[in-house]
DNA sequence: CTTGACCTTCCATCGTGCTGGAAGGTTCAC
DNA sequence: GTGAACCTTCCAGCACGATGGAAGGTCAAG
Protein backbone atom coordinates (compact mmCIF):
# COMPACT_ATOMS: atom_id res chain seq x y z
CA UNK A 1 0.00 0.00 0.00
CA UNK A 2 0.92 3.72 -0.44
CA UNK A 3 2.13 6.10 1.75
CA UNK A 4 -1.81 7.94 1.79
CA UNK A 5 -3.30 4.78 2.33
CA UNK A 6 -0.70 3.69 5.35
CA UNK A 7 -2.33 7.12 6.74
CA UNK A 8 -5.68 6.52 6.18
CA UNK A 9 -5.70 2.81 7.14
CA UNK A 10 -3.84 3.63 10.52
CA UNK A 11 -6.20 7.25 11.24
CA UNK A 12 -1.99 9.46 10.85
CA UNK A 13 -0.96 11.75 7.93
CA UNK A 14 1.59 11.27 5.48
CA UNK A 15 3.96 13.81 6.86
CA UNK A 16 3.31 11.64 10.74
CA UNK A 17 4.70 8.56 8.63
CA UNK A 18 7.85 10.42 7.14
CA UNK A 19 8.57 11.56 10.54
CA UNK A 20 8.19 8.19 12.11
CA UNK A 21 10.67 6.28 9.49
CA UNK A 22 13.28 9.01 9.89
CA UNK A 23 12.93 8.54 13.51
CA UNK A 24 13.59 5.46 13.32
CA UNK A 25 10.22 3.72 14.36
CA UNK A 26 9.26 2.62 10.88
CA UNK A 27 11.58 0.35 9.26
CA UNK A 28 12.67 2.43 5.68
CA UNK A 29 9.82 1.24 3.69
CA UNK A 30 10.34 -0.57 0.10
CA UNK A 31 10.08 1.47 -2.70
CA UNK A 32 8.39 1.05 -5.94
CA UNK A 33 9.88 1.32 -9.46
CA UNK A 34 8.60 4.93 -9.49
CA UNK A 35 10.19 5.53 -6.15
CA UNK A 36 7.05 5.49 -4.06
CA UNK A 37 6.90 4.12 -0.58
CA UNK A 38 5.19 0.75 -0.65
CA UNK A 39 4.16 -1.12 2.72
CA UNK A 40 2.78 -4.50 3.91
CA UNK A 41 0.56 -5.39 5.86
CA UNK A 42 3.00 -5.18 8.74
CA UNK A 43 3.74 -1.90 9.01
CA UNK A 44 -0.25 -1.39 10.14
CA UNK A 45 0.78 -3.96 12.96
CA UNK A 46 3.84 -1.63 13.52
CA UNK A 47 1.85 2.11 13.62
CA UNK A 48 -0.75 0.21 15.95
CA UNK A 49 2.39 -0.83 18.16
CA UNK A 50 3.71 3.06 17.87
CA UNK A 51 -0.18 3.97 18.49
CA UNK A 52 -0.85 2.17 21.62
CA UNK A 53 2.88 3.06 23.26
CA UNK A 54 1.80 6.46 22.83
CA UNK A 55 -1.35 6.42 24.46
CA UNK A 56 0.42 4.77 27.48
CA UNK A 57 2.01 8.23 27.47
CA UNK A 58 5.87 6.76 26.54
CA UNK A 59 7.70 8.95 24.38
CA UNK A 60 8.88 8.12 20.78
CA UNK A 61 12.57 7.46 22.09
CA UNK A 62 11.05 4.93 24.53
CA UNK A 63 9.09 3.49 22.04
CA UNK A 64 12.41 3.01 19.76
CA UNK A 65 13.82 1.71 22.76
CA UNK A 66 11.91 -1.04 22.58
CA UNK A 67 11.45 -1.89 18.98
CA UNK A 68 15.10 -1.96 18.86
CA UNK A 69 15.46 -4.79 21.19
CA UNK A 70 12.78 -6.72 19.30
CA UNK A 71 14.76 -5.98 16.15
CA UNK A 72 18.06 -7.09 17.94
CA UNK A 73 16.07 -10.75 18.14
CA UNK A 74 15.72 -9.61 21.61
CA UNK A 75 12.12 -10.29 23.93
CA UNK A 76 11.75 -6.82 25.32
CA UNK A 77 9.06 -7.33 27.80
CA UNK A 78 11.04 -6.86 30.97
CA UNK A 79 11.87 -3.46 29.40
CA UNK A 80 8.75 -3.02 28.96
CA UNK A 81 7.74 -4.24 32.13
CA UNK A 82 10.79 -1.08 33.50
CA UNK A 83 9.46 1.29 31.53
CA UNK A 84 5.69 1.13 32.78
CA UNK A 85 7.18 0.99 36.06
CA UNK A 86 8.82 4.34 35.77
CA UNK A 87 5.90 6.09 33.84
CA UNK A 88 3.42 4.88 36.39
CA UNK A 89 5.88 6.46 39.07
CA UNK A 90 5.75 9.54 37.01
CA UNK A 91 2.00 9.63 36.74
CA UNK A 92 1.07 9.39 40.53
CA UNK A 93 3.47 12.22 40.90
CA UNK A 94 2.10 14.27 38.56
CA UNK A 95 -0.94 13.47 40.01
CA UNK A 96 -0.21 14.66 43.08
CA UNK A 97 0.88 17.86 42.05
CA UNK A 98 -1.93 18.63 39.85
CA UNK A 99 -3.99 18.05 43.47
CA UNK A 100 -1.67 20.48 45.41
CA UNK A 101 -1.85 22.75 41.94
CA UNK A 102 -5.84 21.93 41.79
CA UNK A 103 -6.25 23.20 45.50
CA UNK A 104 -4.10 26.09 45.26
CA UNK A 105 -6.05 27.87 42.28
CA UNK A 106 -9.70 26.86 43.47
CA UNK A 107 -8.67 29.11 46.69
CA UNK A 108 -7.34 31.85 44.13
CA UNK A 109 -10.49 31.25 42.01
CA UNK A 110 -13.14 31.38 45.19
CA UNK A 111 -10.93 34.69 46.59
CA UNK A 112 -11.09 36.41 43.19
CA UNK A 113 -14.57 35.60 42.61
CA UNK A 114 -15.23 37.89 45.43
CA UNK A 115 -12.75 40.77 45.02
CA UNK A 116 -12.56 44.15 45.76
CA UNK A 117 -10.98 46.01 43.24
CA UNK A 118 -10.58 48.81 44.92
CA UNK A 119 -8.53 47.30 47.44
CA UNK A 120 -5.98 46.42 44.95
CA UNK A 121 -2.46 47.39 45.56
CA UNK A 122 -1.58 48.21 41.71
CA UNK A 123 2.12 47.69 42.08
CA UNK A 124 1.55 44.24 42.72
CA UNK A 125 -0.86 44.08 39.91
CA UNK A 126 -3.56 41.76 41.60
CA UNK A 127 -3.55 40.45 44.75
CA UNK A 128 -6.23 37.98 44.20
CA UNK A 129 -3.13 35.82 42.40
CA UNK B 1 19.76 47.45 41.94
CA UNK B 2 21.63 45.58 39.60
CA UNK B 3 20.47 42.72 37.13
CA UNK B 4 22.63 40.02 39.01
CA UNK B 5 21.22 41.25 42.27
CA UNK B 6 18.12 41.41 41.31
CA UNK B 7 18.37 37.45 40.32
CA UNK B 8 19.83 36.48 43.34
CA UNK B 9 17.12 38.62 45.51
CA UNK B 10 14.26 36.78 43.28
CA UNK B 11 15.84 33.54 42.82
CA UNK B 12 16.20 33.40 39.15
CA UNK B 13 18.87 34.37 36.40
CA UNK B 14 20.04 37.36 34.64
CA UNK B 15 19.15 35.86 31.36
CA UNK B 16 15.52 34.99 32.74
CA UNK B 17 14.81 38.51 33.66
CA UNK B 18 16.00 39.80 30.27
CA UNK B 19 14.17 37.36 28.75
CA UNK B 20 11.02 38.76 30.41
CA UNK B 21 12.00 42.08 29.65
CA UNK B 22 11.87 41.06 26.20
CA UNK B 23 8.72 39.54 26.47
CA UNK B 24 7.32 42.56 28.55
CA UNK B 25 6.60 41.29 31.78
CA UNK B 26 9.15 43.29 32.82
CA UNK B 27 9.01 47.05 31.95
CA UNK B 28 12.53 47.59 30.12
CA UNK B 29 14.51 48.75 32.98
CA UNK B 30 16.07 52.38 33.82
CA UNK B 31 19.71 52.19 32.61
CA UNK B 32 22.67 53.80 35.15
CA UNK B 33 25.35 55.68 33.27
CA UNK B 34 27.15 52.83 32.31
CA UNK B 35 24.47 51.13 30.31
CA UNK B 36 23.41 48.56 33.29
CA UNK B 37 20.18 47.69 34.28
CA UNK B 38 19.10 49.51 37.16
CA UNK B 39 16.31 47.87 39.17
CA UNK B 40 14.15 49.59 41.80
CA UNK B 41 11.90 47.75 44.18
CA UNK B 42 9.26 47.21 42.87
CA UNK B 43 10.63 45.05 39.92
CA UNK B 44 11.42 42.08 43.15
CA UNK B 45 7.39 43.10 43.63
CA UNK B 46 6.57 42.40 39.65
CA UNK B 47 8.66 39.02 39.83
CA UNK B 48 6.94 37.66 42.95
CA UNK B 49 3.50 38.52 41.16
CA UNK B 50 5.25 36.23 38.04
CA UNK B 51 6.39 34.12 40.14
CA UNK B 52 2.62 33.47 41.96
CA UNK B 53 1.14 33.38 38.28
CA UNK B 54 4.11 30.65 37.38
CA UNK B 55 2.90 28.80 40.04
CA UNK B 56 -0.68 28.80 39.66
CA UNK B 57 0.10 27.23 36.13
CA UNK B 58 -0.68 30.41 33.89
CA UNK B 59 1.58 30.74 30.86
CA UNK B 60 4.07 33.53 30.43
CA UNK B 61 1.42 35.19 27.60
CA UNK B 62 -1.40 34.84 30.63
CA UNK B 63 0.42 36.62 33.27
CA UNK B 64 1.15 39.14 30.93
CA UNK B 65 -2.44 39.98 30.05
CA UNK B 66 -2.56 40.57 33.68
CA UNK B 67 -0.08 43.05 33.35
CA UNK B 68 -1.26 45.06 30.89
CA UNK B 69 -4.34 45.37 32.14
CA UNK B 70 -3.22 46.46 35.26
CA UNK B 71 -0.58 49.07 33.24
CA UNK B 72 -3.60 49.98 31.51
CA UNK B 73 -5.21 51.38 34.55
CA UNK B 74 -7.93 48.87 35.28
CA UNK B 75 -8.79 46.28 37.63
CA UNK B 76 -7.22 43.25 36.17
CA UNK B 77 -9.36 41.24 39.33
CA UNK B 78 -12.41 40.09 36.62
CA UNK B 79 -9.77 38.68 34.39
CA UNK B 80 -7.91 36.71 36.89
CA UNK B 81 -11.14 35.30 38.34
CA UNK B 82 -11.69 34.36 34.62
CA UNK B 83 -8.34 33.23 33.84
CA UNK B 84 -8.33 31.14 37.45
CA UNK B 85 -11.89 29.87 36.17
CA UNK B 86 -10.42 28.32 33.19
CA UNK B 87 -7.49 26.93 34.63
CA UNK B 88 -9.48 24.96 37.14
CA UNK B 89 -11.25 23.36 34.70
CA UNK B 90 -8.22 22.24 32.66
CA UNK B 91 -6.43 20.92 35.68
CA UNK B 92 -9.38 19.05 36.55
CA UNK B 93 -9.16 17.75 33.20
CA UNK B 94 -5.90 17.21 33.17
CA UNK B 95 -6.39 15.37 36.70
CA UNK B 96 -9.17 12.83 34.91
CA UNK B 97 -7.38 12.05 31.80
CA UNK B 98 -3.99 11.07 34.17
CA UNK B 99 -6.33 8.59 36.53
CA UNK B 100 -7.84 6.81 33.10
CA UNK B 101 -3.97 6.67 32.14
CA UNK B 102 -2.82 5.39 35.13
CA UNK B 103 -5.30 2.53 35.27
CA UNK B 104 -4.28 1.50 31.72
CA UNK B 105 -0.42 1.56 32.74
CA UNK B 106 -1.26 -0.43 35.95
CA UNK B 107 -3.41 -2.82 34.15
CA UNK B 108 0.17 -3.50 31.09
CA UNK B 109 2.45 -2.95 34.09
CA UNK B 110 0.46 -6.00 36.47
CA UNK B 111 0.33 -7.80 32.93
CA UNK B 112 4.47 -7.17 31.90
CA UNK B 113 5.31 -8.19 35.14
CA UNK B 114 4.07 -11.77 34.89
CA UNK B 115 5.22 -11.95 30.63
CA UNK B 116 6.21 -14.87 28.88
CA UNK B 117 8.34 -13.70 26.32
CA UNK B 118 7.65 -16.96 23.86
CA UNK B 119 4.35 -15.95 23.88
CA UNK B 120 4.48 -12.88 22.03
CA UNK B 121 4.90 -12.37 18.54
CA UNK B 122 8.12 -10.78 17.12
CA UNK B 123 6.07 -9.09 14.47
CA UNK B 124 3.85 -7.08 17.31
CA UNK B 125 6.71 -6.24 18.91
CA UNK B 126 5.39 -6.50 22.49
CA UNK B 127 2.02 -8.02 23.38
CA UNK B 128 2.37 -6.27 26.68
CA UNK B 129 1.67 -2.72 25.33
C1' DC C 1 -3.42 16.65 -23.51
C1' DT C 2 -4.48 18.46 -19.48
C1' DT C 3 -6.04 18.40 -14.86
C1' DG C 4 -5.83 16.93 -10.35
C1' DA C 5 -4.54 13.74 -6.93
C1' DC C 6 -1.01 11.54 -5.58
C1' DC C 7 3.98 11.03 -4.45
C1' DT C 8 9.16 12.70 -3.61
C1' DT C 9 12.87 15.58 -0.91
C1' DC C 10 14.38 19.32 1.81
C1' DC C 11 14.13 22.96 4.90
C1' DA C 12 11.55 25.87 8.11
C1' DT C 13 8.32 26.52 11.76
C1' DC C 14 5.11 25.82 15.61
C1' DG C 15 4.61 26.45 21.12
C1' DT C 16 6.70 27.13 25.70
C1' DG C 17 10.15 28.97 28.64
C1' DC C 18 14.01 29.55 28.83
C1' DT C 19 19.45 28.49 28.29
C1' DG C 20 24.20 28.83 26.16
C1' DG C 21 27.78 31.10 24.18
C1' DA C 22 30.41 34.60 21.69
C1' DA C 23 32.35 39.11 21.64
C1' DG C 24 32.90 42.97 23.94
C1' DG C 25 32.47 47.00 27.76
C1' DT C 26 32.84 48.31 33.03
C1' DT C 27 34.18 48.18 37.66
C1' DC C 28 36.64 46.96 41.68
C1' DA C 29 40.20 44.82 44.46
C1' DC C 30 44.79 43.73 44.76
C1' DG D 1 47.98 47.05 35.53
C1' DT D 2 45.80 43.06 35.56
C1' DG D 3 42.48 39.69 36.64
C1' DA D 4 38.00 38.45 38.16
C1' DA D 5 33.43 39.36 38.28
C1' DC D 6 30.19 41.88 36.63
C1' DC D 7 27.46 43.89 32.70
C1' DT D 8 25.90 44.56 27.47
C1' DT D 9 23.87 42.76 22.81
C1' DC D 10 22.88 39.33 19.54
C1' DC D 11 22.13 34.90 17.68
C1' DA D 12 21.51 29.85 18.31
C1' DG D 13 19.52 25.94 20.33
C1' DC D 14 17.14 22.79 23.67
C1' DA D 15 12.92 19.34 24.26
C1' DC D 16 8.78 17.22 21.89
C1' DG D 17 6.12 15.64 18.13
C1' DA D 18 4.96 16.83 14.62
C1' DT D 19 3.29 20.34 10.73
C1' DG D 20 3.71 23.56 6.58
C1' DG D 21 5.28 24.68 2.31
C1' DA D 22 8.09 24.88 -1.87
C1' DA D 23 9.61 22.66 -5.98
C1' DG D 24 9.18 18.97 -8.58
C1' DG D 25 8.05 13.83 -10.33
C1' DT D 26 4.12 10.22 -11.49
C1' DC D 27 -0.10 8.44 -12.75
C1' DA D 28 -4.99 7.66 -14.02
C1' DA D 29 -9.27 9.69 -15.61
C1' DG D 30 -11.63 12.45 -18.77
Amino acid sequence: MRIGELAEATGTTTKTLRFYEEAGLLPPAHRASNGYRDYGPDAVTRLDFIRRGRAAGLTLAQIREVIDIRDAGQTPCSHVHDLLTIRLTDIDRQIADLQGLRATVARLCHEAGRAEPAACDAEDVCRYL
